[in-house]
DNA sequence: TTGAAAGCGGTACCAG
DNA sequence: CTGGTACCGCTTTCAA
């Protein structure tokens, strides 16, 4: 390997002079850099980033942790991340975690000590514990998907989504309309199902209907689970007209069990799900679209401009629109509803 | 930051004692061993990753690159290798490469000098160029997806699978029987979509077919170009019984563009794709299955016996089993062949 | 404008 | 079994 000394001998000068050149510094005369500049292409040098990452204090990384690459939204956000932290200097490290032990040991180990730089959490906001320590750890956070005070970080309003999503049902006509979300999760602290849920129970409310509780259902995230849960649903007496799902994943598996029972969608059963990834186009679902690449990308590119500024921003809080797309799998209640009609 | 002086201070110990605890080394008393881990503890010290790479030479960290995370076959191979190296002691490094471009840069830069120890190339099987300079760089190289003679590598037999698709088309009786693959690319150099082609003409061959070169047809990967390529082949006056797919999201624009012309599958037309990703099961596509996540995950470990034995190992290459999937998107041949039939 | 030298925080060899 | 010390390759004063 040649190092800055081999360069600095071949050049004739000490090997700060060659440090200058490499970092852009000035106070080099211009026939020195040239020189020095002649040798580095001769020699093939590259600089080492461990001996660098060790001298300047810092690692020029980011460190990326995400839970389930399962999941297209994630990949999603992923790909924005990749894609913002692109052109810069830094590399980045990623780390993935599926289970709560994990998470702890990856979210602070990643950036502790020398590792990096600064940190992207996607969908992963950290619990209080793990933000005392990321705080102590001293790098700029940027958490993408997930409210936090204590960090920087790229959201969208879920309590408006899911609202936007049931007023959408509401003035097609539906009244009966159930829910079908994540369970309650303590292991990950995820609160977007959650908080779609109150945006549905708001909008129901504000129309001035009784939110019927054996309409909201919510189980293990995926869809198959969600075929499951939207099963129960269009098995009771008086079943659902239409179906808000937490994600466009879980909406896959309402109309999995829609299918399965002969039902017709829109026609017998409206569904909307959340997310808009590239499936719920494929398959004209109506859906909350949010922006999940350009989540990714703007957390890479706040979390540089934190990196710049010598000191820490306090809370930038981006926070991105959501907006409605109609597509196919939403239109106006019929059967029962009508029928039900008369007799009230 | 505590750093190991000061442990050794507190541990009224050298600091050579206090590495070889950090590093399990033998030769160290208990009493010697015990009390620096009380001071490790008390002073919650940790090794710097920077210092570390610097001293020992190597940076603890696996390259990734990949192109696209849009194709759900990368990502899977992707999760594969992550969870492969879950375990280990190494950090992975992600870049991507979505541009010729970039591809050269990336995959030398990412283990030039200490960057990293080891690399892994997801579906970017490396240029002879590339091969070179991957070689000079002197770490070990696995290649996931892609032949070569010059790495270790993950693979599986595409012109086997490309047979065994078209042999389970034959033997439902079909005859006129199509390809949709990729366009042959300069920029990445991808080989499988042209391999599983090379396995569907030996099929045709041996069933004595005279393969009818306008029923193969390629154009730019993705579900959107390929609805398109497959309308034409619909179109045609007369048109294929069935069509075999270089992948499943091609599968799927080629069922979207059946279903536009309201064509039955697999009453009119049977498809076949290839990969097996999440969405073929949820589509019920007949499909040629191949264990990505395990790819990933295989060429982690052997990356990391690679890293383990001292000399590197000369070409291990793991070949991975193809299994044909049948679901509901094929099925025997009616119409246009059978009206056919008494003609002959 | 430039060279020399002192770290950065570890590892590993060498005496003892 | 243990302490001392010379690197690892670069950045960054400090003098000249």
């Amino acid at each position: 390997m040649t190092t800055i000394r081999d360069v600095a001998v071949k050049a004739g000068v000490g090997v700060g002079t060659v440090s200058r050149v490499i970092n852009g510094a000035p106070g080099v005369s211009s026939r020195t850099r040239d020189r020095v500049e002649r040798a580095i292409d001769a020699l093939g040098y590259r600089p080492s980033p461990a001996a660098r990452a060790l001298s300047r204090g810092r690692a020029s990384t980011i460190a990326v942790t995400a839970p389930f690459l399962t999941r297209p939204s994630v990949v999603e956000r992923l790909r924005g991340v990749v894609a913002g932290l692109d052109a810069s200097e830094y590399d980045l490290s990623l780390a993935t975690v599926e289970t709560p032990e994990q998470r702890r040991r990856r979210i602070v180990g990643m950036c502790q000590r020398d590792r990096a730089d600064g940190a992207i959490l996607i969908s992963l906001p950290p619990t209080v514990d793990e933000a005392r320590m990321l705080r102590a750890v001293g790098v700029p956070v940027v958490v993408v998907d997930g409210a936090t005070d204590d960090f920087a970080s790229i959201t969208t309003d879920d309590v408006a989504g899911g609202r936007l999503a049931t007023e959408h049902l509401l003035e097609l006509g539906h009244r009966r309309i159930a829910f079908v979300g994540d369970e309650p999760d303590e292991r990950f602290a995820f609160t977007s199902s959650d908080d779609r849920l109150a945006g549905y129970r708001d909008a129901l409310r504000d129309a001035g209907i009784d939110a019927d509780p054996d309409l909201v259902v919510t189980g293990p995230h995926g869809r198959e689970a969600a075929a499951g849960l939207a099963g129960r649903l269009l098995d009771l007496a008086d079943r659902p007209t239409a179906v808000f799902t937490a994600s466009d994943t879980q909406a896959l598996g309402v109309l999995e069990a829609a299918r399965s029972r002969g039902l017709d969608v829109p026609g017998d059963l409206s569904v909307v799900g959340f997310d808009d990834i590239e499936l719920a186009e494929l398959m004209g679902l109506t859906t909350v679209r949010q922006p999940l690449f350009e989540s990714g990308r703007r957390a890479a590119e706040l979390l540089l401009r934190l990196l710049g500024r010598d000191a820490a921003a306090e809370g930038d809080h981006v926070e991105l629109a959501l907006t409605l797309v109609p597509r196919h799998t939403t239109g106006r209640p019929r059967g029962r509803t009508t029928r039900r009609r008369p007799a009230s």
